[in-house]
DNA sequence: GAAACAGATGAATGCGCTTTCAACGCGATG
DNA sequence: CATCGCGTTGAAAGCGCATTCATCTGTTTC
């Protein structure tokens, strides 16, 4: 494997010479540039990012933190991230804490040591050790506030308030809620925008895990509460509820509406069309990666990123039915 | 932040020592073993990688290279792979390529300076350059097979047989194939299965895109074959295909069975439940990453994996309609 | 024409760690 | 009792690069 000094012998100028015309061009005569250019593709120089990272201090390596790759929303989050990261000549280290709360402060640790900055996306770590961990260095936020520190998240408020809004124009006054785990950020923040639309009553069935069979459990719950529309979490509770509400012969959105959060592709797989509340997920991996590169050169301006959410009104609502 | 030599001070060592308390405890007494781990743990030591790397020569880095990171298939690959590299205590630095080919070979090349080992899943990229990429460091390939390299393939051939073994039992006859981009190494490998079963006719309805839309668009062509059951490339071309005939009034499994391969997570969300061949995505994951190390220890033994499927009979296929 | 200067260059240093290598102390061996 | 050998230790070298600093060249200014 060439090292840049090969470079520098082939091109007959000296390593620092050689470092700059492939770093920092401007700085070098443009005879040597070409020179040293030439030499390097003629050798297939690549540099080795662990002398770069050790010399300069910085690992040119963003950090991703997601509780769970297979999930298609965190999927999408991470594609965000790397393609922006690239974009700025970043490679991208993923952990995966597999939903396992107690790893990941050591798996952040860890990470957070050899990175040039971290994208945090953990719905449930305390505040407390999120804050901790910002000290150690940049940080980003993804689908979560904490006061002081940089974040991406979505205006979900306004989200259930559209689909709220939404399910009473088509006349339903009575909607149940199956919200997902208590201690995410997300649902909290969900929950508060319950009670903002006028002349609707809100049934909360609970917290569900945010996952197919959450829903499946969840379904039976909600039908109990005799509301004509179900409000979900996410979409793969959303979906879930559908298949249970299949199984016990309730039609959708003949006898009961659903409306689901995420726009999952499985949204538009299914029938009915699952009306969803769509969430820019692999934005907010662009915006949040970009923040993270403003963080590192000039500091946080303070301003947090909130992303806008928009109803997609597919097949799975309609207007209430009317009593026989 | 604390250095090796900073614990080695506190601890009263030399920091050869304290390297090695470390990283080889056998070999440091236990008295200064202790010594200089409690030191470490009390300054909240981290190791630097880059130094570790620059040292070593062992980046501590696995690197993983896929088309499209947001596809729930590839999503489970990456799942399986990071979770085996943290076990070796190595992290993923993950290239998802965006289904371009041409960015590829740059992308692998510049990851591979900079890894221990690389798990590549390329359907596409050519043979040639393959073996270029496999010449420059270890690497072992993910749902391709390449004479001569590492590979975690499946035994896709064995799932189409199980798939037309199962829909001729069940009386069809005649069997339309819809498949996956033909530049794809699975899809050839699943063409070449197509025959294996007698007292069926298969006819071929060409190449489509691997997503739901190409089935969408892939299902007028399958019925005007006059098949009588549909085996698709993967599950969501399965899933685009029965949104079709949907739209178009034919019901699934009464008029016509599906057959979709890979078992993603929405095949049993929707309704019908779709009848598919299981792959272990994850499992490929992780064999792909012990075989990864086992190369950089041992070298290669020449054997490739390939992985059990299993065909998974659900509600997208029933007996063959009887004329009336 | 001399002085001041900006730009280009190379020698040398060090980033934090691993890994030789030589030195040391110890019990075992002859 | 001298010798060997093993297990443990520290000094020192060096991994490949960025970067500082001094040097040198060629240009501008008075």
């Amino acid at each position: 494997m060439a090292t840049l000094r090969d470079v520098a012998i082939a091109a007959g100028v000296s390593p620092a010479t050689a470092s700059r015309a492939l770093s920092a061009p401007d700085s070098v005569s443009t005879a040597r540039r070409h020179r040293v250019i030439e030499a390097a593709e003629r050798l297939g120089y690549q540099p080795n990012r662990s002398a770069q990272a050790l010399a300069s201090g910085q690992s040119g390596h963003v950090g991703l933190v997601l509780p769970d790759l297979a999930n298609p929303s965190f999927a999408a989050i991470a594609k965000g991230v790397q393609a922006q990261a690239r974009g700025s000549r970043h490679s991208v280290l993923v952990a995966d804490t597999d939903e396992d709360p107690r790893a990941e402060l050591a798996i952040v640790r860890d990470l957070q040591a050899n990175v040039d900055g971290l994208v945090l996306c953990s719905p449930r770590m305390p505040e407390e050790q999120i804050r901790e961990c910002a000290a150690a260095g940049p940080l980003v936020l993804v689908n979560r506030e904490v006061d002081g520190l940089p974040s991406v998240t979505f205006d979900s408020a306004s989200g259930v308030t559209q689909a709220l809004q939404h399910l009473r124009a088509l006349g339903h006054r009575h909607i149940a809620y199956i919200g997902g785990p208590t201690s995410s950020w997300s649902d909290a923040h969900r929950r508060r925008a319950l009670g903002s639309v006028d002349g609707i009553e809100v049934t909360d069935v609970g917290s569900h895990r945010p996952i197919h069979q959450g829903g499946v459990a969840a379904a039976d719950l909600a039908l109990e509460t005799g509301a004509t529309a179900f409000l979900c979490y996410n979409d793969l509770i959303a979906l879930g509820v559908m298949f249970r509400l299949r199984a016990r012969g309730v039609r959708v959105p003949d006898d009961v509406s659903v409306v689901g959060f995420d726009d999952i592709g499985a949204a538009s797989y299914v029938s009915p069309l699952l009306t969803t509340v769509a969430i820019p997920l692999t934005r907010a991996g662009h915006e949040a990666t970009t923040m993270l590169e403003r963080l590192r050169l000039d500091g946080w301006d303070g301003h947090a990123v909130r992303l806008p959410v928009e109803l997609l009104v597919r097949e799975s609502t309609r207007p209430v039915p009317t009593p026989a």
